[in-house]
RNA sequence: GCACCCGUAGCUCAGCUGGAUAGAGCGUCUGUUUGCGGUACAGAAGGUCGUAGGUUCAAAUCCUGCCGGGUGCACCA
C-alpha cells in the first residue's frame, strides 16, 4: 500500500510538473498524519515554483481509495491520513521478502578454543542471531557459522603451561581434572602461558617450537603423541564448554570452522597469487595494503607459517565453496575494522564476485557501568558467564525471578537496544527493571497482553471506526512492517527494540482510559490487544527474547 | 606520524538515505491512579546536538579545520 502511494503521488508530479523521480513516504509525528512527503521541497526549486504552491497540485491530484485527507502544512509538507480500514491493513503486514531465494551465510561469536569465552563473545552472539533472525525474515536462507583459532600462538601458551601442570606430556592425567572446572582450569593455562611468553625467554623458545607442533599434529592428523592427545581433548573440553554456553543463551551455529581446517587452503590461495597479488618482504608474504590507502599486513610469516590473514582468506573461500552464497555477513569488533579491509581488499584482487558479496559489520566493546579495568594478562576480563551471573542477581533483587528466560531477555534487549557500532555500558540492574526501557519491561507488557485476552471471550478480530486513542494505537501498529523493512535494510535490531518500546508506551496510554473485557467496544478492542501482543511476540522472537503467556 | 571510529539533557541512549517545536528511559520535582495481573498515566525542570567554518530554501544529520576520547598501523589472533 505504501508503495502504492508513493508511485500514486510519483505519477500525479509526472503528471502535473513532468518531474520525474521516486517519492518516499516517511512516518511524521502522527498529529500530523499516518504518511508525509517532502517531494514538493524537494522539487520546487528547479521547477522555479513556491513549494505549498506544487504540494497543493499534488494534493488536488492525488487519490487513491485508502487515503482518508490530504494535509499541506508548514513550508510544503504534504501530509497524508489513511482510513481506518487501511490502517488496520498496514497493521497485520509483514516484512518484505527481499532477500527471497538468496543463500546467507552469517559469521560471528569467533571465539578461540583454550580461551575463555568473554563478555563481546557474548554481545556479538546476541548481535549475530538478531540480525541472522532479520535476514531469515526477509527470505533468506540463513547458515549461522564460527570461526575460532585452533592453531595459533595463544594454542602454543597454553599448551606449554598445561604440560606444565600436569608435569609433563602425560595425557592420560587429564583425568585428574575436575569435569566441571575444565574451561577455568584451561583458562588459568592460558594466562600461565602468557606471562611465561612475555617474562622468560626459555619458556618463549619453548611454546614456539609447541606452536609449530600443533600445526604439524594437524598436517599429519597425528592423534597418538603424547602433545597430540592433550592437544585434540582440550580443544574437544573447549568446543563442549561453547555449546553448552550457547545452548544456553539459544545461540546455534550450524558449525564451526576452526583454523586448522582453513589455513591449508588459504596458504594455498596465497601462494598461487604471490609474485601477483602478495609478495614476498623481509622472508614473509605481504599484501602491499598501502598501494590502497590501507595498511601492508604480512600473510605468511618468516617461518612459513599462515597468519590470521591467510586464514581468513581460506574462510571465506571454504564457505563459498561449502554454501555457495550470494552473500556473506562476517560480524566482529571494530578493532578488526582496518584489518579485515585488507584481507578483502586482498581477496578483491583475485576473487572480486566473494569481496562484493562480503559484509564486515563492527561492533563495540561491553564495559560494565562504573567499570573496572580489565586485563587479559592477569585474567580477570569480563567473562561471558560473569554477564549473565550480575542480571541473574540483579533480577533475584528486583523481581525475585533469576531464570533464564528473564535474565537473557534483559541481557540481550540492553545489548540489542543500541545501535551496533558503539561500547555498550551495559548496567545489570537497569537491564533487569521491570519500568523503564528494558527486556523483562516488554515481555511483562507481553503477559499482560495476553492475560488481558484471556478475559475475552471468543472473537474475530476486526477493524472498525476508532476513537483517538484507539486509532492511536492501530496507528503504531501499522507502521511495524515499515519499521522491520528498515531494520533489515541496515541489518540493525535496534530500531525493532526503540518501536517495541514505544508501542508499549502508546498502548500504556490507550489501557489506561479504556476498558477491553466487558465493554460495548470489547471486540473492536479484543483486536487491537490481540495484535499488540503478536506484534511483541513477533519483535521479541527478533531479538531472541522469550515472550512469555504469564510471568 | 598516518588511518579508521566516536563526541546529543546529570547518567544510559534514540534520532544520521538533510526537512515541521531535538526525543525516550533512569534520576529530580508536582499531580492522578492502586484499576482487566504489580511495574501505569498527566505534567515540570534539564540541551548554543564537542567547537569553528562551509554547502543548502532547510544541517544533530553532508563537507573541511580544530579540540577531546577510543582503536589500528609487518611476521599475535
Amino acid at each position: 500500500m505504501k508503495q502504492e502511494l508513493e508511485q500514486a503521488i510519483a505519477t500525479v508530479c509526472k503528471n502535473v510538473f513532468n518531474h520525474d523521480g521516486s517519492v518516499v513516504l516517511t512516518h511524521p509525528d502522527p498529529q500530523f498524519g499516518d504518511y508525509a512527503t517532502n517531494i514538493a521541497l524537494q522539487i520546487a526549486k528547479q521547477l522555479g515554483k513556491n513549494p505549498r504552491e506544487v504540494a497543493q497540485a499534488i494534493q488536488e491530484n492525488i487519490s487513491h481509495t485508502e487515503i482518508k485527507s490530504v494535509t499541506i502544512a508548514g513550508p510544503g509538507f504534504i501530509n497524508i491520513s489513511l482510513s481506518n480500514d487501511a490502517l488496520w491493513k498496514l497493521a497485520n503486514v509483514g516484512a518484505a521478502q527481499v532477500f527471497e531465494g538468496q543463500i546467507v551465510v552469517t559469521e560471528y561469536s569467533d571465539p578461540n578454543p583454550f580461551k575463555v569465552l568473554h563478555a563481546g563473545h557474548f554481545y556479538t552472539s546476541i548481535v549475530g542471531d538478531s540480525i541472522s533472525n532479520l535476514l531469515e525474515l526477509a527470505g533468506a536462507e540463513v547458515h549461522r557459522v564460527n570461526f575460532g583459532g585452533d592453531v595459533g600462538l595463544h594454542v602454543g601458551k597454553t599448551l606449554w603451561a598445561i604440560i606444565r601442570k600436569l608435569g609433563g606430556e602425560y595425557p592420560e592425567k587429564l583425568e585428574e581434572v575436575d569435569p566441571n572446572l575444565r574451561s577455568e582450569w584451561m583458562a588459568s593455562a592460558y594466562v600461565e602461558g602468557t606471562n611465561a611468553y612475555e617474562d622468560n625467554e626459555d619458556a618463549k623458545q619453548a611454546i614456539i617450537i609447541l606452536n609449530k607442533q600443533v600445526y604439524a599434529i594437524h598436517q599429519h592428523d597425528d592423534r597418538d603423541s603424547n602433545v597430540a592427545r592433550i592437544y585434540w581433548t582440550c580443544r574437544q573440553w573447549s568446543y563442549d564448554y561453547f555449546n553448552e554456553f550457547y545452548s544456553r543463551i539459544g545461540s546455534g551455529f550450524e558449525r564451526y570452522y576452526p583454523e586448522s581446517d582453513t589455513a591449508g587452503i588459504g596458504l594455498k590461495t596465497v601462494q598461487d597469487h604471490t609474485g601477483t597479488v602478495f609478495h614476498e618482504s623481509n622472508g614473509a608474504v605481504v599484501f602491499k595494503g598501502e598501494e590502497f590507502g590501507l595498511h601492508t599486513r604480512v600473510f605468511v610469516n618468516g617461518e612459513g607459517l599462515p597468519t590470521y590473514e591467510t586464514k581468513d582468506v581460506g574462510l571465506i573461500i571454504k564457505k563459498q565453496q561449502d554454501y555457495q552464497f550470494d552473500r556473506s555477513v562476517i560480524i566482529t569488533g571494530s578493532e578488526q575494522l582496518q584489518y579485515m579491509s585488507v584481507v578483502l581488499k586482498a581477496v578483491e584482487q583475485f576473487a572480486p564476485e566473494l569481496a562484493r558479496a562480503t559484509t564486515h559489520i563492527t561492533h563495540g566493546l561491553v564495559k560494565l557501568q562504573g567499570g573496572v579495568k580489565m586485563s587479559s594478562r592477569k585474567g580477570n576480563i569480563l567473562r561471558a558467564v560473569d554477564i549473565l551471573e550480575y542480571a541473574a542477581q540483579a533480577s533475584s533483587k528486583v523481581s525475585g525471578n533469576n531464570e533464564d528466560w528473564v535474565v537473557l531477555g534483559a541481557v540481550k534487549y540492553a545489548f540489542l537496544r543500541q545501535r551496533i557500532g558503539g561500547d555498550i555500558i551495559y548496567d545489570p540492574s537497569e537491564s533487569v527493571s521491570m519500568n523503564g526501557n528494558s527486556g523483562p519491561y516488554l515481555q511483562y507488557a507481553h503477559a499482560r497482553a495476553r492475560s488481558i485476552l484471556s478475559k475475552v471471550g471468543a472473537f474475530e478480530p476486526s477493524s472498525g471506526e476508532y476513537d483517538p486513542s484507539e486509532r492511536d494505537l492501530v496507528q503504531k501498529l501499522s507502521t511495524y512492517s515499515d519499521i522491520l523493512n528498515q531494520a533489515v535494510m541496515d541489518l540493525l535490531p535496534s530500531h525493532i527494540c526503540t518501536y517495541l518500546y514505544e508501542l508499549s508506551q502508546v498502548f500504556n496510554r490507550f489501557y489506561e482510559n479504556n476498558h477491553v473485557a466487558n465493554d460495548p467496544r470489547e471486540q473492536l478492542r479484543a483486536s487491537l490487544v490481540l495484535r499488540y501482543a503478536d506484534t511483541l511476540a513477533h519483535g521479541l522472537r527478533v531479538l531472541g527474547i522469550t515472550a512469555p503467556e504469564k510471568m
